[in-house]
DNA sequence: AAATAAATATGAACCGGTTCATTTTTTGTT
DNA sequence: AACAAAAAATGAACCGGTTCATATTTATTT
């Protein structure tokens, strides 16, 4: 392999001369240029990264830590990550925690022995077990939840759920039924508090049995469904903590003859794109993820590069989709 | 930030003896590791990475090309592929490549620059805009189709197909139509020779009319269904390359009045986790997706610790699950 | 043509680990 | 106690880039 210093000998220049043809090409000469560009054509000459990196003492990484890669709206969060990073010269290490702290501490290890310079946190905060923020160690947190220390990209889940709870008791719902998220999720909670915020603007008596705890996946949305059918007071609405759990209940609840949004009305959670074309289509909150991916890392980039971002917070608009999945309750 | 120096002269010692008692801590003297542990701990020093692999020459890690992330398939082979790389002591960068070969080319480009030791491309090859492979960068292909050249890992998707099919032929179906993937997909092509071949060795006629293509997505196979419906002279089963092409035709039949299975059988590709849940469960092909990632990586190490595999090509067996959604045709 | 200023080129030192030939210390043997 | 063998420690050199104080070349001015 060949290195600058056998560039500098086919030329017959100083490797400072190879550096700066590389890093800065109008400040060598061009005749020099055209030698150098030759000679690295016929070495076959390409830069070690690895001494480049260790001699910047920088290794122009970030890592992002997601605790699942096969999810939609975390791929779209990425997606607007690498487009920042990409520009800005990063590359980007995903880090698929798969919700193991172990597998995360590795990750912020990397950070701590130089192989990235800093971490977007995609996994949503928690007191107990919480690895970040910690103050050697660069971090902003993307999609995070009310709380979160340190630097934080969110949108407002307890007006969000609050929002579309909200519309649903405007529509007439008084039994209003949620599907969750896992007990402690901390987006749970938020949008929990969101749902009992709107059902005391309306003075209706929260009533815990309507909640029904899933896992944010399909099968506990199909769970779910089965469980608020078989009710004898069952409710004429549903609030679902994400999409894929209420496509599955619109699933299940039509396996039990009840229709939606004629018989029940269901709003979700995250606007994914199947959502625009399931049927009835969902009425859902839609989250910018994209948006919040390029915060995120322009945030931690500017922490990077040594700049104070002013806020600490930031809150970025969400919006509330109405599709074909709700309507008035029966009479 | 401490370095192996300031260790050294804390403890009175060595470099040498420092480096030595990280990687080989039984050839250093008791009394010398516990004054080393004591000054490391007290400067709280952490060893940099980038200088390790920088004089080592490598990267200890592997690239992995993803078409798209957020796909459970992917994720169960990439997460094969961690397993045996994490064992090694590699870790893995995921490249999500989008279907773009520039940022295909990005991560070739992290090879070629010693970011990375090697590939593992689980987009499927594709002779026109192949950038792989390249005979100086090693690269395994996973969930490869055939004629890859170069080692390679995958099923017999000629054979899978060809099982499912004439299994629906064996069941009496002598009109059966494919929801297919992109045309030029290389998956595509191999299962579609393997319902031909299915076909042909029942001397049943190919009819190209009963070929739709989707392109592996829910919606176009919602889409496939509707087209099948108003056909004159309708398929009884169809055969899916993928489950979720697949169970979005379920809900697209149903909606038409169709019922599975008493009115049509289907059986997909892949077995999501959600194929055991949906109504009918689906019958489908199960790919080793978890193996087929452990056996690519293990075969890249292989390559990149400098012995060469014994075969090319591994063919690791794949499995027909047969569940609720086929039946024999009405009479 | 000489003097000065501006533009280029030089190359040793450096980054922070690891390695290994050499030296020093410890252990074992008689 | 003397010597040999084994174990442990040493520290300079190295990896392949970049940097920067210094030297050299080229361009501009008088």
């Amino acid at each position: 392999m060949a290195t600058i210093r056998d560039v500098a000998k086919e030329a017959g220049l100083s490797t400072g001369t190879i550096s700066k043809a590389l890093s800065a090409p109008e400040r060598v000469s061009k005749k020099n240029l055209e030698k150098i560009q030759a000679a690295i054509k016929k070495l076959n000459y390409k830069p070690n990264m690895l001494a480049q990196k260790f001699r910047a003492k920088s290794s122009k990484t970030i890592v992002v830590l997601v605790p699942d890669i096969a999810n939609q709206f975390f791929a779209s969060v990425i997606s607007g990550i690498e487009l920042v990073a990409q520009n800005k010269g990063y590359s980007v290490l995903l880090g698929d925690t798969r919700d193991s702290a172990a597998r995360e501490r590795e990750f912020v290890r990397m950070v701590e022995t130089k192989l990235a310079d800093g971490i977007i946190n995609l996994r949503p905060y928690k007191k107990q077990d919480a690895i970040l923020p910690r103050d050697d160690i660069l971090a902003v947190s993307a999609s995070s939840c009310e709380g979160t220390p340190s630097y934080s990209v969110r949108i407002d889940n307890v007006g969000a759920a609050k929002k579309a709870v909200g519309h649903l008791i405007s529509l007439g719902h008084k039994r209003i039924g949620v599907i969750s998220g896992l007990k402690d999720n901390p987006h749970n909670i938020d949008r929990l508090n969101g749902y009992k915020a709107a059902l005391s603007a309306a003075k209706i008596d929260y009533d815990p049995k309507l909640v029904i705890a899933g896992d944010f996946n399909y099968w506990s949305g199909l769970t779910a469904a089965e469980q608020f059918s078989s009710m004898k007071q069952r409710p004429t609405a549903i609030f679902s903590m994400n999409d894929e759990m209420a496509i599955a209940a619109i699933r299940g609840f039509k396996d039990k003859g009840i229709n939606m949004p004629q018989d029940m009305s269901i709003i979700g959670f995250d606007d994914m794109e199947v959502s625009r074309y399931c049927i009835p289509t969902l009425s859902t909150i839609s989250q910018p993820a994209e948006k919040m991916g390029q915060k995120s890392a322009e945030l931690l980039l500017q922490l990077i590069e040594g700049s104070k971002p002013e806020t600490e917070e930031y809150i970025l608009p969400y919006e509330f989709v109405i599709r074909e999945s709700i309507a008035p309750p029966k009479a």
